[in-house]
DNA sequence: AAGAACAGAGTTTTT
DNA sequence: CTCTGTTCTT
């Protein structure tokens, strides 16, 4: 068999795609950590590794692969059929199709319970709520408990949500979560715990499960020894990327799953943590070698980066290494290169944004297209300014982070319809369905719900239910609707088609700019037409949302050339030959709101990092001097001044090329060269004699 | 009880 | 500014 496949790739990257592969059935390779370095081939090693394995004989349905993203996640499908297919010929994609269990955490954990709902309590039929359904519900059972109108203020909601999830996710005590990240709320401790008690019987009752319980569950039900070993013995491998983002939770999945290690990878880059906040811990990887005994795991490490020239790397390398806490692993590589990185200082955010289109379109001469240059930030609002300057010049680009397309009203309005008739019980759905019915508000909503609930077909007694006054035809349309997707008569995707016929007019009578919103629900639709089911498509829109909202939703941009603008986080894992940071300021590297804690503010220098190692041939970092403040008029003059980020003090200069754009022109006044003289002053006091 | 009109407060990163 | 909560009117 041709090992062909292997020759292009370096020993450390061949030896971690060889480890433990082509032992005996019942020898299967222990524990494997591999640690990788930025733009050192990981997804590549990782995408061999699997292809490696089937190609000797592992059974590809039989292999579990835990990405951080579905993007990832289908990206690294690719990857594997086209390698299996250099060797194996045309029945690669057999092979590969077969690679069914390749997801994120939470994607995967969704499957697990569906299938195994019956064994631990749940019904099937359960729908998941995202962040803001979540939260939804925490403010219903926070008004419930009448902590809304306190004396001092009360946590909000999605404060309360975040404090609830970082408790789960990291297995901690409130009282610990409290003092650790909101010493601000101590004094609450007792009313949040009342709180998450109610909650999570508010989500059982409905038969709702938030995220973290995608995690939670599933470790419960691993937890119960006969069915972790069901489980695990659904895999032969289990391999997990961007280890280093995961968090307690799931490394005891893990654990529970392949308790000695046998078949389990991981990779990772402790240096590119940055999901701390949801209580992802570096930990995980750093105690990973030594979770197994009697032998701990192999750890082998890439750190020759192909990917970013030397004096990008170099930088990179210097913003890393001031970090206080730091496991060596120098990045190397050969692509030379007298360009180093530039530092920018510009006046303002307008300047900002006038020079990264200056430079992009000036990349784009040369031969760099739009969509191998990329705009990164560390907040999603930190781009405004460009995007008008962009539409302003008609440059299209697609944004990465910060609002979903599926976080806008009229889009959660609709699927409010079908995850309603998918779960009746769902009342966060309900709620937000029943009030767009005119004459209907939270008190008649809240009574229906009540009065369904308690019927084994909540969806058949919504036609007992007398009307409530003042909503006419609209409660008969709504019924009609609702008995008719309950039945799933027209079948799917058509029903969507018949949800969005009877949202439109409503959603006309409750928002403005109706005609840009119902281009949104048609592209909605098309989407929906991608999944089977309805099913599929509320789980796995839920999980995975569209992540790319661009300025002119609705319309593909598919074949077209477009800048990309991401968060840093966003960027991660992905690569463009130009890349600029904005606002490379304290203040936003590190976020005002993270420099509190010495853990937080290693994070953001992390996070620059991650940002720095993006670019392939060029990179700019970008300094504003001054920021206009928030709440003033248009015309205010109300400013800050910033100063360079704090990651890039003094001694790392030299590893950066400082310029100040624009140019600033020649300040000395030139007299004229003309001899005449007038007497100015004269004929001023002349015009009032 | 619903909905409009007003006042006040917060404001990151995401599965 | 934008989202949330409260008050006031119908």
């Amino acid at each position: 068999m041709s090992t062909a496949y292997l020759e292009k790739l370096n020993d450390r990257q061949r030896e971690a795609v060889e480890h433990g592969v082509g032992l005996p059935d019942e020898e299967i390779g222990g524990p494997l950590l591999i640690i990788a370095g930025a733009g050192s081939g990981k997804t590549n090693t990782l995408a061999h590794r699997v292809a490696h394995l089937i190609v000797n004989g592992a059974d590809p349905r039989r292999i579990l692969l835990m990405t951080f993203s579905r993007r990832a996640a289908s990206e690294m499908g690719r990857r594997v059929e086209r390698i299996c297919r250099q060797v194996l010929g045309e029945n690669a994609a057999v092979m590969t199709d077969a690679l069914a269990w390749s997801g994120t955490f939470h994607g995967i954990g969704a499957r697990l319970l569906r299938i195994y709902a019956g064994q631990i309590g749940v019904n099937v039929d359960f729908t998941i709520h995202d962040r803001e359904d979540s939260a939804d519900l925490m403010n219903l059972v926070r008004h419930e408990l009448g902590f809304s109108k306190t004396e001092s203020r009360f946590p909000t909601k999605g404060t309360c949500l975040a404090i609830y999830s970082r408790v789960v996710n990291s297995q901690a005590s409130v009282g610990d979560i409290l003092k650790a990240a909101y010493p601000w709320a101590v004094g609450w401790e007792d009313e949040l715990k009342q709180l998450f008690s109610r909650y999570v019987e508010a989500k059982q009752a409905q038969n709702v499960l938030d995220y973290d319980d995608l995690l939670l569950y599933w470790a419960q039900t691993v937890s119960e020894p006969e069915l972790a070993e069901d489980i695990g013995s659904r895999f032969d491998h289990v391999l997990v990327d961007e280890y280093q983002d995961t968090n307690r939770l799931q490394a005891s999945i893990l654990m529970a799953l392949k308790p000695g290690g046998r078949g389990l990878t991981v990779v990772g880059d402790d240096a590119q943590s940055i999901y701390s906040f949801r209580a992802a811990t570096v930990r995980n990887i750093l105690d990973f070698p030594n979770e197994f005994s009697p032998k701990a795991a192999d750890v082998i490490t890439l750190d020759r980066n192909y990917r970013s020239t030397q004096p990008i790397l170099e930088a990179a390398n210097g913003v890393i290494g001031l970090a206080s806490e730091r496991f060596t692993k120098d990045l190397w590589t050969d692509r030379q290169s007298l360009q180093r990185p530039r530092l920018v200082t510009v006046r303002d955010d307008a300047d900002q944004a006038k020079f990264v289109v200056e430079q992009v379109l000036a990349a784009r001469e040369t031969g760099v297209t739009l969509k191998q240059q990329a705009v990164l930030f560390r907040s999603s609002n930190h781009s405004g300014v460009l995007e008008i300057e962009l539409t302003r010049r008609n440059i299209p680009f697609v944004k990465f982070g910060g609002l979903k397309f599926l976080d806008s009203a009229h889009v959660k309005d609709l699927l409010a319809v079908l995850r309603f008739a998918q779960n009746p019980r769902d009342r966060v759905a309900g709620f937000r369905l029943l009030q767009m019915l005119p004459g209907i508000g939270p008190q008649t909503a809240g009574r229906i719900l009540d009065t369904i609930a308690l019927e084994s077909e909540p969806l058949l007694s919504l036609a007992e239910v007398p009307p409530p006054p003042k909503t006419g035809d609209d409660w008969t349309s709504f019924v009609a609707l609702l008995l008719g997707l309950r039945k799933s008569a027209a079948g799917w995707p058509v029903e969507l088609a018949a949800a969005r016929a009877w949202y439109e007019p409503h959603l006309e009578r409750i928002h403005e700019d109706p005609d840009t919103r119902k281009a949104d629900l048609v592209q909605l639709e098309q989407i929906a037409a991608g999944y089977p089911s309805r099913e599929r498509f509320l789980t796995e829109l839920t999980l995975d949302p569209p992540d790319a909202t661009s300025d002119q939703a609705g319309v593909p941009l598919l074949d077209e050339d477009y800048l990309i603008l991401s968060t840093i986080h966003s960027a991660k894992g992905q690569e463009w030959r130009s890349v600029f940071m904005l606002n490379v300021v304290d203040g936003c590297i590190p976020s005002d709101l993270g420099a509190g804690t010495t853990a937080e503010l290693e994070e953001e220098r992390r996070l620059l990092y991650v940002g720095m190692t993006r670019a392939r041939d060029s990179l700019a970092l970008i300094t504003p001097q001054r920021f206009f403040t928030y709440g003033q008029n248009a015309q205010g003059d109300r400013h800050i001044y910033a100063s360079r980020t704090r990651f890039v003090p003094a001694p790392l200069l030299k590893l950066f090329e400082q310029t100040t754009w624009p140019k600033v022109p020649a300040t000395g006044v030139e007299p004229s060269s003309r001899q005449v003289r007038v007497d100015v002053g004269a004929r001023m006091r002349s015009m009032w004699k």
